[in-house]
DNA sequence: CGGAATCCATGACGATACTG
DNA sequence: CAGTATCGTCATGGATTCCG
């Protein structure tokens, strides 16, 4: 995923095998699932990700982000003015993505507690 | 991931954000994507997985198995003879996944030529 | 505001050798 | 057959500083 570069390395016979991987390698970057969530509904601009999740740096949220871009995922408008304003949003075909997104996050907020508990059951055996 | 990291890494706010990062915590391993999707046609054993699919190393395949098991989606049968035989299935949890492995699949076949246009693009560029 | 640049630590991953 | 063990390398990603 992780796991898993943070992208793109598709290297010639990385794509011999499944197409299960092309998929993985647009969406599973560290981050680059729960940041298409977000722009599932909507635009969003650069700090409005850094409030929604605080974890990811600036400098990975840049990284992420321009991938996605490269995938043709996203789009990135910049406003010309002062202070700089940039919104992102999902492409066209970046929107053929949402179901699979959609579908995760369903999958995520059943077993989201099994998963958490299978964590803390590992952690309580150091 | 990884990128993705190896996997779990489920520290304690990690859950905080959206469900989608659950799942991908998940299934978004390196080479779990396509595990999974080899698994959802029936049991493998261990060698069965390095002939589908030569590129993962034996260690590497060791460790995304072994996550799995942990994370309570596939389940590890060992046959106690000689020579050793240990078949890899999904658990009744693991089955739960696969309308989205399914689901990544479909969306990788479509795509595939896209995604491959564009690293050979920006190869190119080198 | 939305980055880019640099430095640095860790951990992912491959290669190889060995084993029950 | 189905692994485990050890080692080395390099990418991943965090922290910090600077910029138009």
């Amino acid at each position: 995923m992780r796991n898993r570069k943070l992208g793109f390395d598709y290297s010639s016979d990385h794509f011999e095998g499944c197409p299960v991987e092309t998929t993985l390698d647009v969406i599973g970057g560290k981050w680059k699932g729960v940041l298409l969530y977000h722009l599932i509904d909507g635009k969003k601009r650069f700090n409005e990700f850094r409030r929604l999740y605080p974890k990811i740096t600036q400098r990975m949220l840049t990284l992420q982000l321009r991938e996605l871009e490269r995938d043709g995922v996203i789009h990135r408008e910049v406003y010309k003015q002062v202070p700089p304003k940039v919104e992102y949003s999902l492409t066209e075909f970046g929107k053929t993505l949402e179901p699979i997104i959609l579908h995760m996050k369903e999958w995520g907020e059943k077993y989201k507690d099994r998963m958490v508990n299978i964590e803390t059951t590992l952690k309580a055996e150091d």
